[in-house]
DNA sequence: CAGTGGTCTAGACCACTCC
DNA sequence: GAGTGGTCTAGACCACTGT
């Protein structure tokens, strides 16, 4: 009833070059990304496994430990193996949200969104999120304060069809990448990140209230899915007393 | 005559608790990095080793996975196993240094060195460097060009034991983490970032030649090795005209 | 206690690499 | 062909989790 329940092992007797193992693996993962095996689920017993796939413990065991390397699923002697969430499966990972970092720093994080619309996205943007040329998106303006201080301007760029009102309602409050882990359930797998620096600006001096010659930190955030599609593209203009940026690369 | 060949499987009766796969794992990881396995050599044949540890080949092939998950070993079907060199390991990796990242988009890099002298660590320093206070470190300042440019202004604290003339010596023309892994053949693991935005000032902006109002990206680059000892110290301005930052996060 | 994953053995056959 | 790693089986015993 749970993963594989109405196909058997697809491949029995035709099948060359695709291990076992990989082909197990590749069902359950399957099976975990389109949520037929929701976040927090029960996988089924190694024991069953081996008698739904017809193969020994040992083939099991290489998809599952498979699996827990790439953060999908986690494994608890006695118990059993249960579907990650996708929030503690990046909480592992080393790249905190603005408003994370501030309360981490015990300071208290809010923010304002002063304007959403939808038009095309500018280049760079298409590029970098591989839409055709002014495919329409939705951009998101807002400006975060710590401890009541304006500390940020942000402006975020989706595809509409991704979490319409659910982004745009709540971008002033939450990091971006925590709403796409935890309320949209995707599974963040890899960031890239741009730093520069530039000067405030008349604009952006308004909205941050300080001169316009004041350095800020430029960053640019485009988070991926597991499958590779890039989910956002945020630009993020910081005033360094306020925010510096911190990040752990691995290797 | 390779990795193991003084001692046997020295804990064959009373010891529990430490599984055999993890005590192979820790020999061979042992013999690795303190390069009694020197970089490129062929570890022993998964067979020799059964026999080197007497134990079964699963038990040898999951300590042999896990190295290779470490990225300390690269295994090649039909051929055998080999430590890895750790300048490969890295480039796995998806921090580059300055000088890489501006040769990839075709720029002329070059650099100057223009202080080298030791002293006390700054607090900041020596925490970071988990060294006590005070502790002398060298203390290297370079200027660094994109075609002939000044691009960015770097200033690097180590301790003097680490590398003495090679740093000192070529962190004009190399990147430092370049240096740390193929000349003094440290195994990075993983390197803590942080970002900011400064104006230049007097001094740097006379450096650089740029006006002292001039926003500068200031990051801060600290690496580990694989044993979590931090290696360097590493204060980055630069100019973001000519270089802005780009790195990937995983999870 | 039964169920679960963690570790381990002693085999086996295959694909690949190099001589 | 001999040597290597890649995959797989059919068992086994243990430690841990729940009842």
């Amino acid at each position: 009833m749970t993963s594989s329940s109405p196909p058997l092992t697809a491949t029995a007797d035709a099948t060359d070059a695709v291990p076992l193992f990989a082909q197990i693996k590749g069902r359950l993962r399957d099976d975990i990304l389109e949520k037929r095996l929701p976040a927090g689920q029960k996988l089924p017993s190694e024991a069953q496994l081996q008698l739904a796939f017809g193969v020994s413990r040992i083939t099991v065991r290489q998809a599952l430990n498979e699996l827990q390397a790439e953060g999908l699923i986690e494994t608890l002697n006695g118990k059993g193996s249960f579907v990650t969430r996708p929030a503690q499966a990046s909480r592992l990972g080393m790249l905190a949200g603005f408003n994370e970092m501030l309360r981490v720093h015990g300071r208290v994080a809010s923010g304002r969104t002063f304007s959403v619309r939808t038009g095309p996205a500018p280049p760079r943007v298409a590029r970098a999120l591989k839409l055709a040329p002014g495919t329409p998106v939705t951009i998101v303006r807002t400006v975060r304060m710590a401890d009541g201080v304006p500390a940020a301007f942000f402006q975020a760029y989706y595809e509409p069809t991704l979490g319409r009102e659910i982004l745009a309602s709540r971008l002033a409050d939450e990091d971006a990448m925590n709403l796409l882990e935890e309320e949209l359930g995707f599974r963040l797998d890899r960031t890239q990140i741009a730093a520069s620096a530039v000067k405030a600006g008349r604009m952006r001096g308004i909205l941050l209230n300080v001169p316009a010659d004041t350095p800020l930190l430029y960053m640019r955030f485009v988070p991926h899915d597991l499958t590779g599609l890039a989910l956002l593209y945020a630009d993020m203009y910081s005033l360094p007393e306020q925010f510096s940026y911190r990040a752990v690369v691995r290797r």
